[in-house]
DNA sequence: CATGAATGAGCGTTCATTCAT
DNA sequence: TATGAATGAACGCTCATTCAT
């Protein structure tokens, strides 16, 4: 297998073109049905090809999860991105994550695809498990952030981490399953509202 | 394929053990890895005997789908029942829930692996759908009670609904994949006392 | 297995329409293709119905083809019925088969999947040949009708037996391959002429 | 698949031999009973290699048939090669090509196995269509030939075409269910005779 | 007399992977 | 470095058939 660090040219757009098939593979069929010979002809490239950068099925999806997670994460710190004013950042933080989800829904699709397959399978586990670290650690400085700029909490710190990353997860996943819809879009504001109520500014 | 309306004695312990069989199998290995085969291997039978019940893998997948809906509903109509005070159900219906879904952590992982693999599977989507309906008609029902016992919601009634669904899913995908930790008992508590603050008692 | 010689009223219209599905499925999809359970589809009834009938898959295909040789016979005989005068049987005999031939092209497709298959296959062949036996009867009383009205032979009359019969076979394959066309409408019309030729009034 | 222009020594021994061996069982078999896992086994080769080298069942019949096709064709070319004098191909053509007929009857059983099939199989159709028509060119050179050389129809051309085809044909269905008998050398015979009485001499 | 219940064998196909260059 | 050649294992499914009533 190549060492990936150290990649030609043709090298390098061929791996990218592999991990957007997968990408695409399970945003459109699902884990369980994304072949290696699937991921190779939505590539346009040789099965045989697609084992050559990725060595087994495993370690191409364990690529394709830290790919997917890595995008999903600037996705949401560009979404965040300017709010500066902890104010603003719990007035519309939420809703500026729910708005990067749902720009392309085959991202949020092949995540969760990923992420439903690692808990029954322990490698998989492993990325998955990192990546969903660095999402919570997201959750984590947004507070930090308000913290310092002056707020307090009204719940348990961590209780708030939790909530907020499942119920983004849980409204997702609504999501997913039943497409945008008025309610939907009203438990978005309304989840964001409690988030914003579980902090207020110190009192002098 | 038998009805299933009538089958033999021996026929019902069959169909049952190979239902029991794919639950366990989805737990342990997933979706993707769940084959007649396995399925068959885990029930105790022969390969053709589970096609002869199910006569396909989908419709196998969707009886297991609707027996794991009948059955996830059942136990949280169990955890709920005796809840007659509204103040009850407010302030612990959502714990009680909680408490139903943690006894079985199998039955989460199968039902979370098919209804993931539903997104991208129209006929299985079908079938899931159906029993997602029946979720929220649990909730909304538990807000029925709430309102006729005379109290009123401080938040929409629809986002109420989706909110503690996706709540609950998140808190579930957060469980399944991190197991309990003090942090996520925390959170359940807190997210239980949210829902109670969304309706108070009507000020005559 | 029935006896078949007494059956209720029931069972005849059964094995009836049992022998009718074959016969569509063979003209449909071919011997290949034709299953117990698309013959059992095709007619309306259980594969294990079709089963109680005839017992095996090889004494059905027995039994279609029995039925078939009949009714192509009996076709035949009616096709060439009132043709009294030698010179008229001579003149049109041939026309007026082919004329039954192509009255249900099915039921040639039907007979020709069974003749082939029964090449490779010993016991089905066992019946086809007698079968086939009786379409050479068919023409040796033809001339032998011709020979007692006062004609004779200008060649072998073994060899104008074959050559009519095989000519009527390679006529229906090449009808079955390529459909009608005006160049097969008049080689039959040919071969007709050639076969008249083939006898002549004995002089004086 | 590959493309099977570009095969090395090896691939090229291989795919011979599954073809060989797919003939063999056809005419040993039928084509009912020739599953790709035979064709593997007389071939000496495993199940997998075949469909490597054919990619589907279908694509190999197809196969199978184009290659058949050529085997024939060069067999009738090389039985009349030789025949210049147009009495000569007039006199022994369809003797010769008769010869060559039952030089291999296994390669008749197998062709008339996948012609049949091909009757309600349409992609396999398109393929023996194909040779069909190569076959009727082969005929229709003959007589080309003898016009050339100075000779005059007695018969449409058309008619002689097809009769000439058909009569072939239905000559080898008769040899192939009964095999070689004196009648059918006598009709052989009979039949060159009438073929040769389609044409005379141009007079002056 | 007629049919549900049940099954072992085999089907064509796709799987991820190794070999060889 | 990159890719054709080749394969064993397993897939979902259909086959004809037997058991049992």
């Amino acid at each position: 297998m190549p060492t990936r660090d150290r990649l030609s040219t043709k090298g390098q757009r061929h791996s990218q073109q592999i991990i957007d098939g997968a990408v695409r593979c399970l945003a459109r069929d699902g884990y369980a049905a994304t072949s290696i010979q699937r991921v190779a002809d939505e590539a346009g490239l040789g099965k045989r090809t697609v084992l050559y950068y990725y060595g087994t099925r495993e370690e191409l999806f364990a690529s394709v999860a830290r790919h997917l997670g890595q995008r999903l994460q600037r996705q949401f710190a560009e979404a965040i991105e300017g709010l500066e004013d902890p104010a603003d950042i719990i007035a519309h933080g939420f809703a500026r994550i729910w708005n990067a989800v749902t720009t392309d829904r085959g991202l949020q699709v092949a995540w969760l695809g990923l992420l439903t397959e690692s808990i029954t399978n322990p490698p998989l586990r492993a990325t998955t498990a990192e990546i969903a670290r660095s999402y919570r650690a997201m959750f984590s400085t947004l507070i930090d952030d308000s913290l310092a700029r002056g707020r307090v909490l009204t719940i348990r710190r961590e209780s708030l981490e939790v909530i907020a990353l499942a119920g983004l997860q849980g409204l997702i996943l609504e999501y997913l399953e039943n497409g945008e819809s008025t309610e939907l879009t009203a438990a978005i504001d309304d989840f964001q509202s409690w988030l914003a109520a579980a902090s207020r500014p110190r009192t002098q």
